[in-house]
DNA sequence: CATCAGGGCCCTG
DNA sequence: CAGGGCCCTGAT
C-alpha cells in the first residue's frame, strides 16, 4: 500500500469569478471520466496540482450565486508556500478555471435562439473548465483513444499508480500528476507493461516533446488557433479528434470547431436534426449547421447543448444515448 | 469458442 | 485519400 503524502499547510483564498458563473456545472462535466485526481460533490471540488514540480491538493468551494459569485479556494501544501509561488499559481488557477471568461455577449446573441435560448436559461453562467497543464491533458487524450471508458478509467489508473503521487489532505486520498522528468527513465516497453497497448509509444513521445522543449505551453496560450492546432498535430499519436478537444478546454478557443468524431456525429444528429443516430447526417452538414448558427461561439454553443444532455442523463434513462456509451 | 469495434492515429500504397 | 493495424476488453 502506497503512503501517501500528507499535505498539513493549509491558506484559504477567495476567488472571485466574472458574473455571471455557474459553479456546479462549471466545475463538473458528467461526461468526463472519472479519474483519480479529482473528486466533486455539489458546491465542492478537490482537485490536485502540480505547480512548479509542488503538488498541491485544493479545494475550491462555491460561496455565491450565479449573478454573485464567489469561490473560497483552500490550498494544502507539504510546506509553506511563498508569495509569488501563489501569485503564479492563482493566475494558472483563474486561467485553467476560466474565471476571467466574460459571457455577456455569448449570453446576449444566442438567448432567444429557439434551441439554445432555453438552455442559457437553464444553464447561464456555465463555462468549459480545464484542471490540468497541457501535458496533463495530453495523456488524458491518449489514454482516451480507440476504446471503451472503462479501460480508459483503468489505463488512467495504473498511470497515477506508477508516476503519480498519492497525496492526503481534507481527508481526501487524490493521486496528483507527475511530471514529465519523472517519466524520463521509462521505456516504451515499460508503459506497456502497464498495459496502455499502442499508446505506450504516444505517451513515450510526448515525453520527449516536453522534455526536448519542442512544445511549451505558456508560449503557445498567445498564439492564434491555427498556430497552436500545428503546434499539437505535430506530437506524435494527437490527430484532430485529441486537439479539438484541447483547442476548446486548454487553450479556450470557443469557436473551435473542426472535427467531429462518429460517436458525436451520432449524438449531434440526434440533438440537431432529431434522426436515428445511426443514420448519422454527414459531419459536413453538420459543421456548415454550426457555422451558419453559432460562427465566433462554435465550441461554446455545442458545449451548452452537450453539458446540458449529459447532466439529463445522471437523473434520467436516455436510451438512446446508453446505446452510445462504451463502458 | 471466435470475431469485432471502440470517446484515433499512424503509416503505407 | 482509403484502408489496415494496433493493445485490450466487453458485447455479440
Amino acid at each position: 500500500m502506497t503512503q501517501p503524502l500528507i499535505l498539513q499547510q493549509r491558506q484559504s483564498i477567495e476567488l472571485l469569478p466574472a458574473s455571471p458563473f455557474r459553479f456546479d456545472a462549471t466545475t463538473h462535466k458528467p461526461d468526463h471520466f472519472p479519474a483519480a485526481d479529482n473528486e466533486w460533490q455539489p458546491g465542492i471540488r478537490w482537485q490536485t496540482m502540480r505547480w512548479q514540480g509542488t503538488p498541491l491538493g485544493l479545494r475550491i468551494e462555491n460561496q455565491g450565486t450565479v449573478d454573485e459569485p464567489r469561490i473560497s479556494l483552500a490550498i494544502w501544501s507539504e510546506g509553506p508556500l511563498r508569495q509569488v509561488f501563489l501569485d503564479g499559481l492563482l493566475d494558472e488557477i483563474r486561467y485553467r478555471h476560466g474565471l476571467h471568461l466574460d459571457l455577456s455577449e455569448f449570453n446576449q446573441r444566442f438567448q432567444h435562439d429557439p434551441q439554445l435560448g432555453p438552455l442559457i436559461e437553464r444553464w447561464r453562467g456555465m463555462r468549459p473548465c480545464n484542471y490540468n497543464s497541457l501535458y496533463e491533458y495530453l495523456i488524458f487524450a491518449i489514454v482516451l483513444q480507440n476504446t471503451i471508458v472503462r479501460r480508459s478509467v483503468d489505463m488512467m489508473q495504473v498511470l497515477f499508480g506508477r508516476y503519480g503521487t498519492l497525496l492526503s489532505f481534507d481527508g481526501k486520498q487524490l493521486y496528483c500528476f507527475w511530471e514529465p522528468r519523472t517519466m524520463l527513465g521509462t521505456t516504451e516497453e515499460d508503459l506497456r507493461q502497464l498495459k496502455v497497448g499502442y499508446r505506450a509509444k504516444s505517451i513515450r513521445r510526448v515525453l520527449d516533446a516536453f522534455v526536448n522543449k519542442e512544445i511549451d505551453e505558456v508560449d503557445l496560450r498567445s498564439k492564434g488557433t491555427e498556430e497552436q492546432r500545428r503546434a499539437l498535430l505535430r506530437l506524435y499519436g494527437i490527430g484532430p479528434a485529441s486537439v479539438g478537444y484541447i483547442l476548446g478546454d486548454v487553450f479556450h478557443q470557443w469557436d473551435e470547431m473542426n472535427h467531429i468524431s462518429p460517436w458525436e456525429q451520432k449524438i449531434y444528429s440526434k440533438l440537431f436534426f432529431d434522426v436515428d443516430p445511426e443514420a448519422a447526417v454527414p459531419v459536413a452538414q453538420l459543421l456548415s449547421l454550426f457555422k451558419e448558427r453559432f460562427l465566433g461561439y462554435r465550441m461554446l454553443a455545442v458545449h451548452y447543448v452537450w453539458e446540458d444532455l449529459f447532466w439529463r442523463r445522471t437523473h434520467e434513462h436516455i436510451p438512446w444515448l446508453e446505446k452510445l456509451i462504451r463502458r
